[in-house]
RNA sequence: UGGCGGAUCGUCUAAUGGUAGGACAGCGGUUUUUGGUGCCGUCAGUCUAGGUUCGAAUCCUAGUCCGCCAGCCA
């Protein structure tokens, strides 16, 4: 068993964090490992925040440290109780274990409050009267700095008396806020006052009306961070600048100092990751919902299918660094291939059958025959599959008149059927407008199993099911959501709407065998020589329905793309 | 044309002044009753120009390109 620790040597991730944070131990400067994951309870989570939890989250643990699940709820506008347990049971299923640690930011309004207070003592912190537009005027631009509020200079028992006032609900929304004294020239924008307070008498989740201020991000979060004990607050790379900011209040405020350590977000080909553009999908009907199989929301993903297992890979897999990135959709495709590969059951389905009659097999005869439920498992055991005179095979799976590289049925050439027999077909038949309606075929009685006694060989083995025996199912054959790597990459004039794939979901109505008639929502199959599928929550035993979640490698399909 | 950050195979990501390595994708081979899986091989990269050094992806200088910031969003 010394195995284990050699390969989890090897494949111990490191990363610039990690780095840090091995340095921030050495050097004392922490003596212990603290991370959180703050969500907003504002939208869904989406794979970026899976490769955030997983930062988090995997950074406590292999630190030996802590880990805290906290609701970031400082907007009453915004946030509601349902995204709260959505996020509850996103992260929980990604696999992460904030123990007893359930936070949320609103808990510390009150102390958040009393430190208002303390700045504004200090001289810190002044409540000012400006209008949203005028402070916007005063704020100056990325070159020119800015101006002095004219409120900046009230004495400190009107600061504190006004503050006191805005919380006790005298003023109206925008009347009034709380900004931190602090540099209207500084060429960092985020430095030129920013506001701490602002007035909003909204109905919390949580706290109901009891407030009618509440925090802005910068003034909360390391106010948050410094009162749970974290020793490392993670975040993306759009926070580098608020940074001083977030160093700013806790040195003025003179209170624990935790450290902020931004990365790269997670962007995906061919799919956009923005809470805005989620929100647009959905209500523009372009997608089911936020669980749609075609989302890179968590809750999609795992209707597609996906593992928890196969998310937490491929975070492993595309590491963490401080450069923009597009990770291509193959590489969480191939997590989940991974993974599905080795666990799930086989069975065969056919998406686009064609009729296959046996000419020589005896009418009403029906065999039962020995399938292997998984290669890659024998104690998954084996499955009888039913086998008639009539068949339905793959559409594609005959050509007419094949290409040079189709090693597949076509008139007189001889195929194996999975699990069945050789067959070799005779005659083609069309219906007047030319489409193929059956083809007439004859069997092998010798080549039971697959197996020709004689030795001799085909050069494909096809999937198929009993026409009589197999069940019809729905299937959802899902494609990019998006025909653009980047969707937000657009012409004068459009946006990433426009950049919508047209053909992302296509139903088919399928037969597959009868193994699979008792398959409730979840369950997994490897549909054989085309793909991974998973049963869709809105299946019924009287109305089977399945959702693809990744095809299989294929080589042919290659081979066709490269004859075009 | 303010500030902050970034740039290594097609895509991600290592290399912490000393052989540019891995994964995914691609290509080729092999095994195969899934054109799947496995196994083997292969293609392919340090943004540019100078400099320091015995030696530079790494340090210095000057450029180029990309991202983020002007919410009472987070």
């Amino acid at each position: 068993m010394n195995e284990p620790i050699e390969e989890a040597k090897a494949e111990a991730p490191t990363d610039f964090i990690r780095e840090a944070v091995k340095q921030d131990l050495a050097e004392g400067r922490f003596q212990h490992v603290h991370t959180r994951f703050p969500p907003e309870p504002n939208a869904y989570l989406h794979i970026g925040h899976a490769k955030a939890v997983w930062i988090d989250y995997g950074i406590a643990l292999d630190f030996g440290g802590k880990f805290n699940l906290r609701f970031d709820d400082t907007n009453p506008l915004k946030e509601e109780q349902e995204f709260v347990d959505a996020i509850i049971e996103d992260v929980k299923w990604l696999g992460a274990d904030w123990e007893d640690r359930l936070l949320f930011a609103s808990d510390y309004f009150d102390q958040m409050y009393t430190w208002a207070q303390d700045l504004i003592r200090k001289g810190k912190a002044y409540v000012c009267d400006l209008t949203p537009d005028q402070m916007r005027e005063q704020r100056g631009t990325l070159t020119k700095p800015g101006q002095n509020s004219p409120y900046r200079d009230r004495s400190v028992d009107e600061n504190l008396d006004l503050l006191e006032r805005m919380k006790d609900g005298e003023f109206a929304d925008g009347e009034k806020t709380l900004r931190a004294k602090i540099d209207m020239a500084s060429p960092n924008i985020n430095l030129r006052d920013p506001v701490m307070y602002r007035i909003r008498h909204a109905e919390h989740h949580r706290q109901g009306d009891k407030w009618c201020i509440y925090p802005s991000y910068d003034w909360a979060h390391g106010l948050e961070d410094s009162i749970e004990g974290v020793t490392h607050s993670l975040c993306t790379l759009e926070y580098e600048i608020h940074r001083p900011l977030y160093d700013w209040f806790l040195d003025e405020l003179g209170i624990y100092h935790p450290r902020q350590i931004e990365f790269a977000r997670l962007n995906l080909s061919y799919t956009v990751m923005s809470k805005r553009k989620f929100i647009e999908l959905v209500a523009g009907g372009y997608v089911s919902g936020y669980d749609d199989p075609r989302m890179p929301t968590i809750a999609g993903l795992r209707r597609r299918g996906y593992t928890a297992e196969a998310i937490k890979e491929f975070c492993r897999r595309i590491g963490v660094a401080k450069a923009d990135n597009i990770i291509e959709a193959a590489q969480l495709e191939d997590c989940i291939r991974e993974g599905l590969n080795k666990s799930a059951q086989r069975v065969m389905a056919v998406l686009d059958p064609v009729k296959v009659v046996l000419t020589n097999y005896p009418e009403g005869q029906v065999e039962e025959l020995d399938a292997v439920n998984n290669p890659e498992d024998a104690a998954a055991g084996t499955r009888k599959v039913p086998f008639a005179r009539e068949l339905y095979i793959e559409r594609e799976d005959f050509m007419e008149d094949p290409p040079p590289k189709f090693f597949r049925l076509a008139p007189g050439r001889e195929v194996r059927l999975r699990y069945g027999y050789f067959i070799k077909c005779e005659e083609v038949v069309k219906d007047g407008s030319g489409k193929i309606v059956e083809l007439r075929c004859t069997y092998d009685p010798a080549t039971k199993g697959g197996d020709a006694p004689d030795g001799r060989k085909v050069k494909a083995t096809l999937h198929w099911v009993s026409a009589a025996h197999s069940i019809p199912a729905e299937v959802r054959l899902y494609d990019h959501l998006f025909n653009k790597v980047n969707p937000d990459k657009v012409e004068e004039g459009q946006t990433y709407i426009d950049n919508l794939n047209p053909d992302s979901l296509k139903v088919v109505e399928a037969r597959i065998e009868p193994f699979a008639k008792d398959a409730k929502p979840g369950d997994r199959f490897q549909f054989e020589r085309l793909g991974y599928f998973c049963v869709d929550k809105d299946s019924a035993p009287s109305r089977l329905s399945f959702n693809r979640t990744a095809t299989l490698r294929d080589a042919w399909a290659n081979v066709q793309k490269a004859q075009k």
